[in-house]
DNA sequence: ACAGGGCTTACGGCAACATTACGGATAGTT
DNA sequence: AACTATCCGTAATGTTGCCGTAAGCCCTGT
């Protein structure tokens, strides 16, 4: 889960980081409305948590600019401003909820949380895979690890989504040559060696705990 | 717009059923959780007010037992109990937002329309589609990078459009073929490649970071 | 130690992709 | 009907980078 902050409050900004942090969010920041923005339109994030009173360009701005171009990412207002026209003006530029300064943490993450789980809700469900900490979105090709990006060749895609469908169980040579390479004969070379190898130093090598494991004289075995 | 108010204290539902009518809601009335789970499952609302402390079944049971069974309607609470971790739990049961008694009407029917914008927010006629600093109007056909307008041919257009509707995923040639130039077969040519590259000449050619992006051996992503 | 299976690296061929030029088709104008 | 301009598909040519082959090394179990 990615989230924008947009507070130029470096002590507020980082307690929030931190919190979120702990709970496995992933958080940018941001320190006046300008940056915001640009992160906001040009990034993609799960949600917005945004201060009132901003530098450059105030918060109530940043939210309507941003409904103005039909984005529809949740926004969270986090306000000194607690009154109760302020919390109305907040909701009716575009805000879907509002927290008032001072704030509990559990009740942001609880807010927040509540607004998440409703824009994905509605959201059509992304074709994903996952192990452990490594995913694979099969939409849009990507494959990260712990978070971090990881390029990879059409076979070494076709592969790693083969190996992750049947993550857990011994897959033999034969059954990767048949699924993957699409092979029904043995070509009597190396060649899944070769792509097992340059798939392990792409998603492998950097990390601690090995997720393709080899299985002397059956196959490998993934997770 | 249809809201069902469940609560038992005559007084504040009363209150709450005027002045939401005066805006031209419907609303209906639930004076304990058993009707007002009754009625929620039966009829269609566009968002639900609940007490959390009523006769029969509790407020967050009826929210809870709403949940479980996949109903997915915008759910405020409206309760006396305003301590955190009494906010955090009706948030955490599946509500969506919490307001405290005593509360001004004018910031709940704000929050209200914030939860009715949001859930009904899926099905808005989009006119203007925009992917990082590149804007599309599909009514006055107009396109812009940064602010500067490009021309564009009408197949151009057409393949602009679909690349940016599917944005962040991979888009097949026969995707492509299907959707954009309504063959239903394989053309054995370049027809793509061409398109694609005129294409990037208009919209890429100028600019540092390139939207059209090839993924070899599965057809492009954009932005 | 030895044998057999597995791992890694380098490299060349070739398929996939990019770019450009050209000609046909269509529509609008005189 | 002839002329013109525009748009689009075809084809030729250039470029890139993926992948299979093979050679040599390493690890493991007997």
């Amino acid at each position: 889960m990615r989230v924008l902050v947009i507070e130029d409050d470096a002590t507020v900004a980082e307690y929030v980081r931190k919190g979120l942090d702990e709970f496995g969010y992933s958080v940018d920041i941001a320190v006046d409305g300008k940056e915001g923005l640009f992160l906001a339109t040009s990034e993609s994030y799960d949600a917005l948590i945004v201060d009132r009173m901003l530098p450059e360009v105030d918060g109530l701005t940043v939210v309507q600019t941003l409904r103005a171009t039909n984005t529809i990412v949740p926004v969270l207002f986090l306000s000194a401003l607690g009154e109760v026209h302020d919390r109305v003006k907040g909701l009716e530029s575009g805000g879907d909820d509002y927290l008032t300064k001072p704030f509990a943490f559990s009740e942001l993450k609880a807010r927040l949380d509540a607004l998440i789980r409703r824009s994905s809700a509605t959201d059509a469900p992304v074709t994903q895979l996952t192990v452990q900490d490594l995913t694979m979105d099969l939409l849009s090709r990507k494959v990260s690890r712990h978070g971090v990006a990881i390029e990879l060749q059409p076979r070494e895609f076709r592969l790693l989504e083969y190996l992750m469908r049947h993550a857990g169980q011994v897959v033999t040579r034969m059954m990767l040559l048949e699924q993957v390479w699409d092979y029904h004969f043995d070509p009597q070379t190396n060649i899944i060696d070769v792509h097992i190898s340059r798939l392990r130093a792409k998603i492998d090598r950097d990390f601690d705990n090995q997720l393709l494991v080899t299985v002397r004289g059956a196959g490998y075995r993934f997770g």
